[in-house]
DNA sequence: GGGGATTCTCAGGAAATTCACAGAAAGGCG
DNA sequence: CGCCTTTCTGTGAATTTCCTGAGAATCCCC
């Protein structure tokens, strides 16, 4: 089976993925309807952020390319044929609307994450989303990139793959795309921090994650606060998902900190 | 089975690993899929750590090669191809950071343990453990060095390599990812040196340890302690995992310890 | 522009961990 | 069997690590 040129490609999630790299243990994983890796193309002038872009997408065990400016993604896309974009609206060469629309021309279903400053036109992009695209700001967290992209991928995929926007562990509960988290059955609200920090946990359960993997991939990568940040949210989380239960966050001194099943 | 994206090597672990050097006995090997010992690039100017490293990875079964300076190290990079790389963040010629970057840019998918001062942790920089990179801060054990490779080559490699985190000596099991321990099924709290330490064993079942071995693997490499600290772990770990049962953690008087099932 | 929610710093205190010291116990040898 | 050596372990103090309350700064929504 081959995926057929401009329309749009369906995917399917593998639980035995034998793809490379470590992508979180357990966690299905998005791949192309022939088994091959998602293709996502990384387009921004700002070459660190492009590269850190990367490596983290890349150790999502997607397939990855990445552009400095408009014309070369535009040409990398007519080839290439990625199954989403990430596009920064600030290029060099051109505007990034004019890519966008080059861009939708060439690949007419494949869906486009913006990557904006915080002060733009919010109002603009929010029309350019409508389609079914997404958008984050700088500066953003890694764990927040990857949701989006993950979230744009399911939705473009086949539907059998919509399920899976869930993470599970013991009685826990959170829905990626509606943000809501339940602990036996209970709603509870968190904040986007919280719920972001408890996303990577949970996306990573019986895994001790160190202080710095916490911050590196939860907060934003222009953080320049103290590491403790990290200890104050694990201490929010605690009291609104561990209260009285069992708990599920534990502390593994010097080491970092692990989600699992209470007992 | 082959990795799909662009370069990485696939590993695969084996149990009756021919290779010459002393890797720990009866502990699967990590090797290429071509059956040759896993290739790490030391890259560091202080020469006597660079040795140290070097002489210690060496005595895992892997072939290695060290270099002073981020020239040198791309060179190796680009005609050696390594399947991971240590990295002092700081080395004279240019910035660790550039350095990742270039190395990246020619080895796009093999995991970097960087090597960084424990000071420096504060000023940190944003995504360096993004792409399920690590790091350890100076000063280090071997065993924590040791450790933190073998994950990330576990990671980077084949799916089949994955489930491999687990050391198992009779009915005691340790996890590697979780930090987990249990004797014949329950669980047991271990400080992070006592972990260390029972991890050395465990991977040196059936071989006597010196206490300076022990010093020289588990406690970092500029202690200047006494060296009754590993008599005193010694009798910690035993007093957790060795009461009641038959015990599994022997004297060897005038010689060192050993781990081996009970009876 | 006001008020509540959220993020984050700071700092005190609690708790766990590491380690030195020293006496007790055990092993080995003549 | 006695002595010397090596190992074991109780005690306690120094240190590290973590937790959390209080409050300042900021953001966001109405």
């Amino acid at each position: 089976m081959t995926v057929t040129s401009s329309s749009s490609a369906s995917f399917r999630t593998s639980a035995s993925a034998s793809s490379s790299r470590g992508a979180p243990a357990k966690q299905p994983e998005l791949l192309r309807a022939d088994g091959s890796p998602v293709r996502v193309l990384v387009v921004d002038d700002e070459s660190s952020l492009a590269d850190l872009l990367s490596l983290a997408l890349r150790y999502e065990g997607w397939d990855i390319r990445a552009e400095g400016d408009g014309a070369g993604a535009l040409r990398c896309a007519r080839s290439w044929r990625p199954d989403a974009v990430l596009l920064d609206v600030m290029l060099p060469d051109m505007n990034g609307l004019t890519v966008l629309g080059r861009l939708r021309r060439e690949l007419p279903d494949v869906p486009v994450l913006f990557l904006t400053a915080k002060d733009a036109v919010e109002d603009r992009i929010a029309g350019l989303t409508a389609g079914g695209d997404d958008y984050v700001t700088k500066p953003f967290s890694l764990e927040e990139v990857v949701a989006r992209l993950r979230g744009l991928l399911r939705r473009a995929g086949a539907a059998a793959a919509r399920s899976e926007s869930r993470l599970t562990v013991g009685d826990l509960v959170l829905d990626e795309d509606s943000h809501e988290v339940w602990r036996d059955g209970q709603e509870i609200h968190l904040t986007a921090t919280e719920f972001e920090l408890l996303r990577y946990l949970m996306r990573n359960p019986r895994r001790v994650l160190s202080k710095t993997q916490i911050l590196d991939r939860v907060w934003s990568y222009d953080f320049g606060g103290q590491a403790n940040v990290v200890e104050l949210y694990i201490s929010y989380l605690r009291r609104k998902i561990d209260v009285g239960r069992a708990p599920m966050i534990h502390t593994r001194r010097g080491a970092g900190y692990l989600i699992k099943p209470g007992e």
